[in-house]
DNA sequence: CGCCCGTTTGAGATCGTTCAAGCCAGGTGG
DNA sequence: CCACCTGGCTTGAACGATCTCAAACGGGCG
């Protein structure tokens, strides 16, 4: 692997007190004080490429991570060697959270574009939150809005029609794109359909034919990885169709 | 309601101290001095009945509960109405992490049995976690191993047969029972087919369907909520028969 | 004793998968 | 600059696991 040294990131100074990422990221809800203790600590690794890892499952637990720029995704491989893809991770968002049980990573993060990380030393992070309250306060959110999102997720794959699961998704991307200042109605895929697929629990092929089915409705339009959304309420319709499973109503 | 003066609790003294699910528990993982300390802001709210709440979604978090004896459930109900059953909590675990982000609780919690719960008042918790780093540490780790139990589950809900949830929903009722020096071969349900149904993302009448394939190919004896496991080396087989989806395997 | 609810069992319908072929864009080499 | 090749994506047709609907069963409780 040649040492790409054409570019060069050492006047790239990404600094969490003047991240537009602030307020969805672990400085939230810290003072100004607090938030410069942790910058102290964060570090900048290289940025990845396509495919390279941030950590691998089984990996000693040796920090968090927080995405800077581009997408991650997290994943799993069970014994069998099937890959079950747990989530997909935006900028501002941190990644690491499943291995604070046993300080073990158990789940493997790899970049889905080219990707910037900011690194948390996960020692130093811990001893800066056992004198920093809010700080510790800030982890505990973020960890319970994960298993928030995953609760959401165990919905999407226990109960949705295909079409629902896939308008579910294109809605979370479009609202989390929102949130990070990025048009909410356009943007870019980073995954392949095997990956969106895996996510959601249903085939390459069934994703493929429900965006066409989409496309056709009108609710969106599609090519390749660049999606439009043409009708949000549409969609939102759509993702509350659900299988039926004779689940219990409650009315 | 009439109230229950026949059997009178006062005389039952519940102390983290001696409490066999200790280990499994909060107190996992704290020094004697500071166990006691966790020990005085604990409650004992009278024993539940089946069908009550421990909380409603939507409720303001005022506390984090551990299950002492009995079974919970914890649901969401969807915008339309449709409940999703996201775990059953078996003594010693831990209740309410989904409510620490936003403060209020994002899911309900209802007994399947009669069930008493030890109530941590979260304000109370909360300032002596930020005393006392080993305790804060312990709730990080347990929210951590709640992470990877959802993600354990979307697993489950996206990848697997009919068959294999069932068998690995038996597998990890047994572990956990034996967990908790009960038998690991022979125990009780505490939920209806319909909650088994919906925790797997099937219908009931598939479940019902499946006990009995498993019980004629001699892998279970069951007998309405009764199960006894016959051969557990059959049911990790059958737990690992995936439905394909052509999922990217990786040899 | 009889009702009711949870459960079992059966037969047919359906959604999504499987398998298979073709397409398109981007990169490579002639 | 173009032909070729590759990998990701699309499209089609048939199959099958699981759902749906429906009926019967049985244990527990009033």
């Amino acid at each position: 692997m040649p040492t790409n040294r054409i570019i060069d990131f050492p006047a790239i100074k990404v600094a969490c007190q003047n991240c537009r990422l602030a307020s969805l990221c672990l400085p939230a809800g810290l003072d100004g004080p607090d938030v410069d203790k942790l910058e102290h600590l964060v570090r900048h690794p290289s940025p990845l490429r396509r495919g390279e890892h941030v950590f691998l499952m089984g990996d000693r637990l040796t920090a968090l991570y927080a995405v800077h720029s581009g997408a991650i995704k997290t994943y799993t491989i069970s014994v069998d060697g099937v890959e079950k893809i747990l989530g997909f991770h935006l900028p501002g968002e941190l990644l690491g959270f499943d291995g604070l049980g046993t300080l073990y990573h158990r789940c493997s993060a790899s970049a889905l574009d080219t990707t910037s990380v900011c690194k948390l030393p996960f020692d130093r992070l811990q001893e800066l939150a056992d004198h920093l309250p809010s700080l510790s306060h800030q982890l505990q959110r973020l960890m319970s809005e994960e298993i928030v999102q995953d609760h959401a997720m165990l919905m999407v794959l226990s109960d949705m029609s295909a079409p629902a699961r896939v308008a579910t998704f294109l809605l979370n991307l479009s609202g989390r794109f929102g949130q990070r200042g990025l048009s909410a109605q356009e943007f870019h895929l980073s995954m392949p359909r095997q990956d969106i697929a895996n996510y959601l629990g249903i085939t390459l092929e069934t994703v493929s034919r429900t965006f066409r089915q989409m496309q056709d409705d009108g609710l969106i339009a599609v090519e390749r990885r660049h999606v439009q959304i043409l009708d949000q309420a549409g969609l939102e319709v759509l993702a509350r169709v659900r299988t039926g499973k004779s689940s219990s109503q409650v009315t």
